[in-house]
DNA sequence: TAGATTGTTAATCGATTAACAATC
DNA sequence: TAGATTGTTAATCGATTAACAATC
């Protein structure tokens, strides 16, 4: 597989992620699939389709489309989840709890590998997952063990503590070594331009969904 | 309050819900904030705030910015959440449990007034914010009930099921009257298009960050 | 070969930004 | 009034789409 590597946006990565849940869905009926077809359930155009997924290579046959088996193989290999990324989650509360315990959640390709709190009655407690919980302040020494024994290098983190202690925690972790964070939390983090910051904010998310319900043209309340 | 109603585009609403975020924060320290100030932390255009935010009306001072207060009101507004807007959750599996026993996850502005669930196990059960959780088949008459004795209108559903029952969950809810969906699942909703969707992934946008990570162009790993 | 669908170019559309008159 | 910052116009930039030659 040869990858042609130049400026990618953000939404071409976004829907690179669609397309991942779509073929997973589509290989269950069939072996092939068109950029009309993928087009149809992306809500999109295919002319999109076929130029999205050319910005990473030539993937498709003319005249027939695309096998999905093979595009789900590049577009896996593309977001680096052929292989185990290892992450931390900082945070045990309700949502670190539910990311521990909930094997679906992060999908394929990732494994959490260690559980950080600052509450002295969670630490030394054994999380869903039977991973012992650690003293946030352990970071840094579990990084450096991960390396050092077992030649794992952590660069993700997903934070999962309450919003009052995001700032302080993410920089914490960007000091460890740590370069990717899944901020689950609604606070804006202010970081070096060289960390990865992905925001999951939910409530944000439904704010949106709620200005559109009540903003939708064809509105009828 | 004169609100401009026009085609406005996502992007604007979804920084609208950081700026929100961000508004609440400078709040702690000040009264006051310019367009130069909200866009480093956004990390855009002064150009771009006093854009986006004239989408819906003049809500600045000329020399010397916004109001603070007044702007979390206004944006509050705009995003309907100026007062409660009640949803139920479908599906109490882990995700479920979470969103339903964290209060603060929701934000401000939604209350969660049912729980559903397939499972005969979990049915009768109480869920941690004390609500019953209910057959799922009975939320075509809870919904007609909110309506009948408390004239509460559902529209909105968080959607936690397993991705296996996800399309079909979602057309039973849409069935019933419901007309916004927050969609925790991998699956991509194939609906009307009167239907709102909002998609909240957590593998999706673990992929996104994971892309960025390996990608990123000061990378040295 | 004829039919189909890709990959890509060029045209269009929309979003961002620079610049500045308006005005506090 | 002078200084500052908004709201908005016009210019720029980037993303989407239409169209078609390439090719299976």
């Amino acid at each position: 597989m040869k990858l042609k590597k130049l400026e990618i946006s953000e939404r071409v990565v976004q829907r690179l992620t669609e397309y991942l849940s779509i073929l997973k869905e589509a290989r269950k009926r069939d072996d092939e699939i068109n950029s009309i077809e993928l087009a149809k359930i992306m809500n999109t155009t295919s002319a999109q389709v076929r130029k999205d997924l050319s910005t990473f290579g030539e993937f498709g046959v003319r005249g027939k489309g695309y096998d999905i088996d093979n595009l789900i193989e590049i577009i896996t290999k593309i977001l680096g989840i052929d292989k185990i990324n290892h992450v931390i989650i900082v945070g045990h509360g309700k949502m670190g709890e539910m990311l521990s315990s909930n094997v679906e959640v992060l999908g394929e390709g990732f494994k959490i590998v260690g559980i950080f709190d600052k509450d002295e009655n969670k630490i030394g407690k054994i999380a869903e997952n039977n991973l012992v919980i650690q003293d946030v302040r352990n970071v840094e020494e579990f990084v450096k063990n991960m390396k050092n024994e077992f030649n794992i290098k952590i660069d993700t983190a997903i934070l999962a503590v309450i919003k009052e202690q995001a700032q302080f925690a993410a920089e914490e972790l960007v000091k460890n070594g740590i370069c990717a964070i899944l901020n689950m939390t609604t606070y804006k983090l202010e970081l070096n331009k060289n960390i990865k910051v992905v925001d999951m904010d939910i409530s944000a998310k439904l704010q949106e969904l709620n200005f559109w319900r009540i903003n939708s043209p064809n509105e009828k309340i």
